[in-house]
DNA sequence: TCCATATGTGAAATACATTTCACTTATCTT
DNA sequence: AAGATAAGTGAAATGTATTTCACATATGGA
């Protein structure tokens, strides 16, 4: 079981999908509305999204033309405030990171 | 405090550290040891596990020549549970590489 | 149907993490 | 001190994910 959840981790690795996740907690959103929250093109934002999807982080639906994105909270609630919690207590390198700006690390 | 978080899933989604931790799961071990459950290089294993420290996954403590590496159970525990859960329930991807063998993936 | 809006897709370019390997450091034993 | 064992380190090579961009598809309205 353990083989293959290195690829849960691996998905969400990564600022801009931590960005999507972050913003979706707040309200369901279309991939547009990501895109210019965000401030980031919106083929990254679709391909970021498809990857949440495959590993079932965000569900999605159609509404006219639109496809509104909205999170697995079942998931993400508990898994955030679990990384939060271990963040404050124990994660050296995070801490280290603190007082950086985000425009200083070279990962987008 | 979410603007750091993606180093949280970022040092563990890699298979090789999931193999460490798995098998720290069951008890302490050192790099030697790791090295040779695992059939990796003792310097993979080396690097692998100053990440996993960095980020507070892993502690470590001197043992003679040894340097006995133990798991956070604190966060790792829960957080794995949490894993299996979802990929259980949700992760598409996951469900679709269950058939295929490790040795399909191209990550190490 | 034709146009505009909203989004998805493939593949090359790029950026980044992991691996490899030779070397260094640390500790214990004799 | 010398040798053996255990582990860390730096940097080039490699592997892999992300980004970019031009193009494709889908939906609704005029």
């Amino acid at each position: 079981m353990e083989s293959k959840c290195h690829l849960f981790f691996e998905t969400l690795g990564n600022k801009l999908k931590i960005g999507i996740i972050t913003k979706l907690k707040e309200k369901p959103a279309s991939v547009n509305e990501l895109a210019k929250q965000l401030k980031q093109e919106r083929s990254k934002i679709s391909h970021a999204l498809l990857t949440l999807l495959g590993c079932g982080f965000v569900e999605v639906k159609k509404e006219g033309k639109k496809r509104i994105y909205k999170l697995n909270k079942n998931t993400m609630m508990p898994l955030l405030s679990l990384v939060e919690k271990h963040v404050q207590k124990y994660c050296k390198t995070c801490k280290k990171m603190e007082g950086k700006k985000d425009g200083n690390n070279k990962k987008s």
